[in-house]
RNA sequence: GGCGGCGUGGCCGAGUGGUUUAGGCAGGGGCCUGCAAAGCCCCGUACCCGGGUUCGAUUCCCGGCGCCGCCUCCA
């Protein structure tokens, strides 16, 4: 069985489920108000290889992923914009799941809406209000973390060593530095809902509790998102749960962040790259691959030159899928339909004893291409038989960390097909100067020329 | 100021108290090929600095130096 990192108590903890089989799962989804960047590429992707880790060794999951959808970005882009905030929502949603899409991560079962659950989370805060441990002030209602046992759990730091202040003013009506907002009251040209403290909005942290406990029910099993979410962000939702006095997530995961250059990438520093921006130049599976070759918890350098090599790393795996013609269905399959279907045993082995530990996919990966040598140097020797069983391995190890290989050649323009005929034509007469200059062309268009027994064959070069 | 993390061969990035070793990319040599490409074989002997523990430390401890993150709505 898998043991993760948990966050709360620090260490590795294993994953023991709520039902047994059946696995409940909760990740902070983003706030649309603009384009996703590479940062929230990675977020989804490490969660979503945690899922198909765990219904790859059978388990059923129930994946929520909610969307924030009214915020304070948002307000503010759709007044400078002159346009409702549920347009640019809207418009940034259908972004979000463009890009995730092209990163091969499966939509989660259910994908609320913080606007679709106002009425509930009114109902939540006013009983937060009614058992003390909420209060009004003249622009909100807060939460008293005092009131919290145990606040601070995901953060591990005494709440007295924090900086309150340090980066955010204070609001001197709140009782504690540390209360944080449950329930916006309404400023002009703001979306509005009903409230017991008039009109208003919720506060963000308070959707996650309220949605989680409705989809996915009490002590559910984990809860993900970015490392600079467990505090504050995860630990109020916490907070909320332990003042309701329900119980909340059993295990907290979370990835760790891109590094761009050798800083942090985030948008107030300018230096962010959006996942469209990325996708439109590179193949989004090595993205994927660039991800899994470092832990989810480490820092990841994404830079053209790790992105570039993470290509190359990637063409190496889709020759092999082309060489063997590896069904793209093995992607999908279980551990256990995977020794059915003649996948190494060893390897399927080792493949769990990596992934149990902490999703060690680093390690998972160096398995997979000890993989694909062996393969190819079988296939060379002409046990095509032992070698494609090796083959069918890659693809099934792959598939259950999201990555799905190529099987079929790829399209090739008129152009290129015109010029594939003429150099075997040329080749079979042995004129090689003409079939060498044909091969420049095609390369210069920015084809991967390969002479097999069958003729001239193309594939993109990557990048 | 507090808390946490990191510093590994040309680059990225795992890992470990000592034996044969991550892995990817790049590079060199060879096989294959008309020549290539792809593939295969071989090759680098790395672990910030200074102490300490130890028979032995890159790995443990202490102290530096450097970098990074978090400390109220950034994945």
């Amino acid at each position: 069985m898998l043991r993760l990192h948990d966050t709360a108590s620090g260490s590795l903890r294993l994953l023991e489920l709520r039902d047994p089989g059946r696995v409940a799962m909760y990740v902070c989804g983003p706030t649309v108000y603009d384009v996703p960047h590479i940062g929230h590429g990675r977020f989804a992707v490490a969660f979503d290889v945690l899922r198909r880790y765990l219904e790859f060794s059978g388990l059923d999951v129930e994946y929520v992923s909610n969307v924030t959808d009214i915020d304070d970005k948002i307000i503010n882009r759709a007044n400078v914009e002159g346009r409702p905030a549920s347009e640019v929502a809207a418009e940034y949603e259908a972004a979000w799941w463009e890009a995730v899409d092209a990163l091969g991560v499966a939509r989660p079962t259910h994908s609320p809406h913080a606007t679709a659950y106002v009425k509930r989370m009114v109902e939540m805060i006013a009983q937060l209000v009614a058992r003390g441990a909420a209060y009004e002030t003249s622009d909100g209602v807060y939460l008293s973390v005092e009131q919290v046992e145990g606040y601070g759990l995901l953060k591990r730091q005494s709440l007295e060593s924090l900086r309150p202040g340090e980066r955010v003013a204070l609001l001197e009506e709140k009782r504690s530095s540390l209360d944080f907002v449950l329930w916006k009251k309404a400023k002009p040209d703001e979306p509005t809902w009903d409230s017991p403290w008039g009109p208003g909005r919720p506060g963000w942290h308070t959707e996650c509790v309220v949605m989680s406990l409705d989809l996915l029910g009490e002590g559910f099993d984990v809860h993900g998102g970015g490392i600079d979410l467990a505090f504050p962000h995860h630990e109020n939702e916490r907070a909320q749960a332990v003042a309701l006095g329900r119980e909340f997530a059993r295990h907290w995961a979370h990835c760790g962040h891109l590094k761009v250059g050798r800083e942090k990438m985030s948008k107030s520093l300018g230096n962010f790259v959006t996942l469209s921006d990325l996708l439109a130049r590179t193949d989004g599976r090595a993205y994927r691959l660039l991800l899994l070759q470092s832990n989810y918890r480490s820092p990841v350098e994404v830079t053209p030159g790790t992105i570039g090599d993470a290509e190359e790393a990637l063409a190496r795996l889709d020759s092999l899928g082309r060489r063997f013609a590896l069904e793209a269905d093995l992607a999908g399959v279980s551990l256990e339909a995977a020794k059915a279907a003649g996948a190494d045993p060893d390897a399927l082995e080792a493949f769990v004893e990596h992934m149990d530990d902490d999703l060690d996919t680093p390690a998972a990966i160096a398995g997979v291409f000890d993989l694909v040598r062996r393969a190819n140097a079988l296939a060379d020797g002409g046990d095509e038989v032992s070698a494609r069983e090796l083959g069918v391995t890659v693809a099934v190890l792959c598939g259950a960390m999201g990555l799905v290989l190529r099987s079929d050649e790829e399209e090739v323009d008129h152009d290129a097909a015109a010029l594939v005929a003429e150099r075997d034509a040329a080749r079979a007469a042995g004129d090689w100067a003409r079939a060498d200059a044909i091969r420049a062309e095609l390369q210069e268009a920015g084809w991967v020329v390969e002479d097999g027994s069958e003729g001239t064959r193309l594939r993109r070069r990557p990048g």
